[in-house]
DNA sequence: GAGCACTGC
């Protein structure tokens, strides 16, 4: 078992506790350090010191100034990823123009945690404290120090700076999420630490599962050393400590009391409404959260909820239901925040929004369902589905803490504490191994990356995942026979922000003389949705929809929404009156801008077809060869065939070309429910198949459809 | 005539 301190070193105040599980170290006990810095009003630095990190703050500084990691695992409430980026700069960590980044996994957590450090260190944001995400970089050079950004942001300036050599210090905030960039990083963060030992790396996470994490480094730093060792072996004794620290901090979260199911509950939703009814009718004020999985149960559950307050007003009067989920308008969502007026309950109905996206106040009771959408991928099929799966139990914590964020709260969960501890799995499935690979492993590929087969992850995504991406992207001409980048598509590809499908299809389209118009199809893409829909409007939203409709197919109708939009003078009363997603569309004109300063950069021609749509087509063709389908001959209930997997598929009615039904097609995207529908379907030739992808249908070249 | 958990470049 290793040391905490080195001889020789100042050892930090406070008590070290060794883990009994081997290794690990736990520090506890308070010591506090008065603190040097020289920011902000008193009453500032008051409310810093009194966050649960601040006593902390020297055992910190002193890990990361002996361990190349350091795994701080931390509760919400903490303040580290407010303090520790102060504590590093006041340390002398962004002295002689180094950078020290904090990433986080989305957009809005960067800016709010940049804004309230710049606003504690009582300086403009975007100077010493700045922050860049995607569209965004409000920081300046040789002035900003402290630096947050998305973890995928990060991810893009390796591809200029590999080993991220502006940054001393590298924390990783909200680890514990394990999304597919922060499982990138990590890996990249490893191999770096190898050729620059120097690099401090901090992980942040909620969960206590940073036994593994540090495990994932651990290994790294026993062959680091045995590499200095063998090189300098004068040094050793002085190098950093092979052993990643592990220090926890609490959070300032309130008790919450958790309550069982007694036995299996078979329908969820309606077991939610009695349950919110029950709290409703017995507990004391205080608002309610349900977490269920998508837009349809939430609806359900809003409908009983309402239907009760009509029939059995009494008991359920008082009540305020609000639905919460991504696709609802904006200015529903806001109506959550708002808290409820005197007397009143508000009972939010949520997806997994509410898990880590959004937080209210004000919650104090959670009725937890126990499942939520997930994604998985088949990399037999090459198929993504999402279907509704148990959560895990570090979910379920996660869920229930959001019951205390202001008093003592009580979860209700809608399982048994049988199925709990024993059918939960502990932590969800990292999303690396849930899904289809391409866009990773293009990343690596362009980040120097030959071994691909043998990169070091945090959790290995599938053999039969990667294989199948490098199958693809060989298809797509983007990898040649040696695996390696191919010069230029192979590069061009990996610059583009798309997935390599879409940025295959932009590339073409260079060619042939269409990257204007496939440039706005791959934004539109890119979004969620352009069409607002909903209960209630769907007949006005079909007949808007049949104004913009081309006989080609969804993607030439995205192009005359497009234009329409565009003559209207980006106005928010036109998309209104043609039930057009206002915010949607101001998304696509900033995706659109992006592909175009990033096509121009990589030598793509920018040109318009005007009204040209076969090359449009062919365009479309040249990336999605794969997914080209074809109508059963005599078929009247519009049952297509794969090309590729003779699977049978069926265009989803949302698409312009539902019960038009031409003979060839090209889907974009698959949704299984109990059947395979293609979203967003655009009509093509079967000719154009050989030309985009020769090799791909070369052994189909007997197939009697394509002769 | 059906449906889109959530992020990110």
């Amino acid at each position: 078992m290793s040391r905490f301190w080195k001889p020789g070193t100042e050892r930090p105040q406070g008590r070290v506790v060794d883990d009994e599980e081997g290794g690990v170290i736990f520090l506890s006990g308070s010591h506090h350090s008065s603190s040097s810095s020289g920011y902000g009003h008193a009453s500032i630095d008051k409310q810093r010191q009194r966050l649960p990190v601040f006593k902390y703050r020297t055992a910190i500084l002193y890990l990361v100034e002996t361990r190349a990691t350091t795994i701080i695992v931390g509760e919400t409430g903490s303040g580290k990823t407010t303090q520790i980026p102060q504590y590093l700069k006041e340390a002398g960590w962004a002295a002689g123009g180094r950078l020290i980044a904090c990433t986080q996994p989305r957009r809005l957590a960067v800016q709010a945690v940049a804004s309230r450090v710049a606003e504690e260190m009582g300086v403009k944001l975007g100077d010493e404290v700045g922050y860049t995400i995607r569209f965004e970089d409000v920081t300046k050079p040789n002035v900003t120090v402290l630096k947050f950004l998305t973890d995928g942001v990060l991810l893009r300036e390796m591809m200029d700076d590999p080993l991220l050599t502006k940054y001393s210090v590298i924390m990783v905030d909200e680890a514990h999420e394990r999304s597919i960039s922060t499982d990138i990083l990590l890996g990249l963060l490893k191999k770096i630490q190898r050729r620059r030992p120097e690099l401090r790396l901090i992980i942040s996470s909620a969960t206590i599962e940073a036994k593994s994490m540090s495990d994932f480094f651990q290994m790294r730093f026993s062959s680091a050393l045995a590499i200095r060792k063998r090189r300098e072996p004068e040094n050793e004794g002085h190098g950093l400590q092979v052993e990643p620290a592990i220090l926890s901090v609490e959070g300032r979260g309130f008790n919450v009391q958790i309550n069982y199911a007694e036995e299996a509950v078979q329908d969820y939703v309606q077991a939610a409404v009695s349950t919110v009814l029950l709290i409703h009718e017995r507990e004391p004020a205080g608002d309610v959260l349900v977490f269920l999985t998508g837009q349809d149960d939430i609806e359900a559950a809003a409908q009983l909820l309402a239907d009760e307050v009509h029939t059995n007003g009494k008991h359920s009067s008082g009540l305020i239901v609000l639905p919460l989920y991504s696709g609802l308008p904006r200015a529903e969502q806001e109506l959550v925040f708002s808290p409820a007026p005197r007397g009143k309950r508000k009972v939010v109905i949520s997806t997994n929004i509410a898990e880590t996206s959004l937080t209210l106040e004000g919650i104090v009771y959670v009725v937890d369902s126990g499942f939520s959408k997930q994604r998985f991928y088949n990399p037999l099929s090459d198929i993504e589905n999402l279907v509704v799966a148990p959560i895990s139990r570090a979910s379920a914590r996660q869920r229930a803490g959001r019951a205390g964020r202001v008093r003592p709260g009580k979860c209700y969960r809608l399982y048994t504490e049988e199925y709990f501890l024993n059918h939960m799995s502990n932590e969800a499935i990292p999303e690396i191994q849930r899904s289809n690979m391409v866009s990773c492993v293009i990343q690596l590929k362009a980040l120097g990356i030959d071994n691909i087969l043998g990169f070091d992850w945090p959790a290995s995504p599938s053999a039969e995942a990667m294989i199948r991406a490098l199958e693809v992207l060989y298809s797509l001409g983007v990898l040649d026979d040696d695996a390696k980048l191919t010069s230029p598509t192979g590069f061009q590809v990996a610059e583009l922000p798309l997935d390599p499908m879409v940025s295959k299809m932009i590339i073409a389209s260079s060619q042939l003389g269409c990257s204007e118009e496939i440039i706005t199809i791959a934004a539109v893409l890119s979004v969620q949705s352009i069409w607002i829909s909903g209960r209630g409007i769907q007949k006005e939203s079909d007949e808007a929809k049949l104004r913009f409709a081309a006989a080609e197919g969804d993607h030439i109708t995205f192009l005359n929404v497009y234009k329409g939009f565009h003559q209207s003078g980006k106005s928010s009363q036109w998309c209104h009156k043609n039930y057009i997603n206002y915010h949607a569309m101001r998304k696509v004109l900033e995706v659109r801008e992006q592909l175009k300063r990033t096509a121009k950069r990589i030598g793509l021609v920018l040109k318009s077809c005007e009204s040209d749509m076969q090359v449009v087509r062919k365009a479309v063709a040249a990336g999605y060869f794969a997914n080209a389908c074809h109508l059963e001959a005599y078929s009247h209930n519009g049952k297509y065939k794969t090309l590729r997997g003779s699977q049978e598929v069926y265009i989803h009615p949302s698409s312009v070309l539902f019960r038009v039904n031409p003979k060839w097609v090209i889907y974009n995207s698959l949704v299984s429910t109990d059947r395979q529908y293609m979203r967003n379907v655009i009509t093509i030739d079967p000719s154009w198949l050989m030309e985009a992808a020769p090799h791909f249908y070369q052994l189909q070249q007997s197939n009697p459809l394509l002769r």
